[in-house]
DNA sequence: CGAGATTCATGTGAAGTATACCTTTAGGCTTAA
DNA sequence: AAGCCTAAAGGTATACTTCACATGAATCTCGTA
């Protein structure tokens, strides 16, 4: 029995592999240089240099597709910058904050605390009135002279579920600081968002303003070519099979992300199947698995209950064609469970879960009048056929079914 | 026949409750002078 | 008497519940042509 597993082991070693550095396909590599974002590096670091003078540099709001190479962008520039800073002993510091992470950073009170945390100031997760986290948060970042550039990653998903408000009182702590500077770049995917602001946050927020345009096949052709370089032994794979993954993601609003998921599910199959070489086939097979939504990462951190009407909407689906109405969804869900001895939350309740999956893209909800037949939502789940299999074995795991 | 009333199923807002955690404060006990 | 520890009191954020009212078009009702 154990020889077969054994000869598996054997030949993985002996084989090599066609990656030599595969996290230079992974989203969150930091490359030596960025293709094709020049002009928006540039305009970066020209607005952030003032930092080094200890002025304050103006807030930028930044706008673009997912994949365009924002935080990257973002974050190369930060980087330099505080290299350069750390050269030339400037107190500067960059805090980054990714707004959409569940527990961390989506409530007023949690967002000031994960960024004072940053700067050395312990945080209890509850117990404190809000205000006087703020004052903390304040003190630490006043208690020396410094620069801060504070990145607000996925800003718009914080503003939607805590309002506006935040981002007002951190623009006005600004005011207030004796020490220190505080510079607010906000990085958002969906444009529309900043018409919902608050005019005062608006104006003093989107001092400058950047848009990154899609990326189109050309140029992701360029970045796969860049990072393939890094991420493949000489000779494991043709240019055509790059080409192929440009021109699939370029297909798809040029998300950058995209592509390069390709590329590594494709390489990842292809050794699998003890190719010699990476080819074609490899990424039409790599575009069926896709894993680039993250989609499954999202649904694996929810939280049980909200697994659980997704699971819920999922069974239905399986026996009926979309239109789902909540009273039906929430039935299942009860039986869901019961059967999982969980607590079964009100009706009430699962109605603002079931927002909150919608704000987070994994299921679509629009109310709808069915007249003599009452009030309510309609439920349609936007993934892909694959995607949604793959979802379902998931939760079946998390909610032990 | 058509305008207006009715109805249904649930959306949605406000207020209340439970839980977990925080700070403050008033004793009470220890300790050192 | 000063110092330190402890436990109770009084507060807050968050997740959830309870209560009550709002919605809005399909259907019903009934006066009128």
């Amino acid at each position: 029995m154990g020889c077969s597993v054994d000869k598996i082991f054997e030949d993985f070693l002996n084989k090599k592999s066609f990656f030599v550095n595969k996290d230079a396909l992974n989203i969150k590599f930091t490359p030596e240089t960025i293709p094709h974002r020049e002009e928006e590096i540039n305009m970066l670091a020209r607005i952030l240099a003032p930092a080094l003078r200890l002025e304050r540099p103006s807030n930028v709001f930044i706008f673009g597709k997912t994949g365009t190479g924002k935080t990257l962008t973002v974050d190369h520039v930060t980087n330099q910058l505080s290299r350069i800073a750390k050269e030339k002993n400037i107190p500067l510091k960059v805090v980054r904050i990714n707004c959409k992470m569940h527990k961390v950073a989506d409530t007023e009170y949690r967002l000031i605390a994960e960024i004072a945390r940053d700067f050395g100031q312990e945080i209890p997760a509850t117990g404190l009135p809000t205000n006087e986290v703020y004052k903390l948060f304040k003190n630490v970042i006043d208690s020396s002279k410094q620069e801060i550039i504070l990145i607000l990653d996925e800003i718009d998903s914080l503003i939607k579920r805590a309002g506006d408000e935040v981002l007002y009182n951190l623009t006005r702590i600004n005011q207030e600081l004796k020490n220190s500077k505080i510079s607010i770049i906000g990085i958002s995917n969906d444009v529309t968002f900043i018409n919902n602001l608050d005019s005062r946050v608006k104006s003093s927020l989107s001092e400058e303003k950047m848009v990154f345009p899609p990326y189109d096949a050309v140029q992701l052709k360029d970045i796969l070519m860049e990072r393939a370089k890094i991420a493949f032994a000489p000779n494991t794979i043709q240019e055509s099979v790059i080409s192929k993954c440009a021109a699939y993601a370029a297909r798809e609003h040029g998300d950058a992300r995209k592509a390069l998921n390709l590329l590594r599910i494709a390489g990842e199959l292809a050794e699998r199947l003890n190719k010699e070489k990476i080819d074609e086939t490899d990424v039409d097979a790599a575009e069926e698995k896709d894993e680039s939504d993250s989609t499954d990462d999202t649904v694996k951190k929810l939280p049980k209950q909200s697994q659980a009407v997704l699971y819920a909407t999922l069974l239905i689906l399986k026996s009926r064609e979309p239109p789902i109405l909540t009273g039906e969804m929430y039935d299942v869900y009860k039986s869901i469970c019961i059967r999982t001895a969980s607590k079964v939350l009100t009706q009430r309740r699962v109605s603002d879960l079931i927002n909150e999956l919608d704000m987070l893209g994994i299921l679509n909800a629009k109310v709808v009048s069915k007249g003599r037949y009452g009030r309510t939502r309609e439920l349609r789940l936007p993934l892909a056929e694959d995607v949604v299999v793959r979802i379902e074995n998931m939760l079946k795991a998390e909610l032990n079914l």
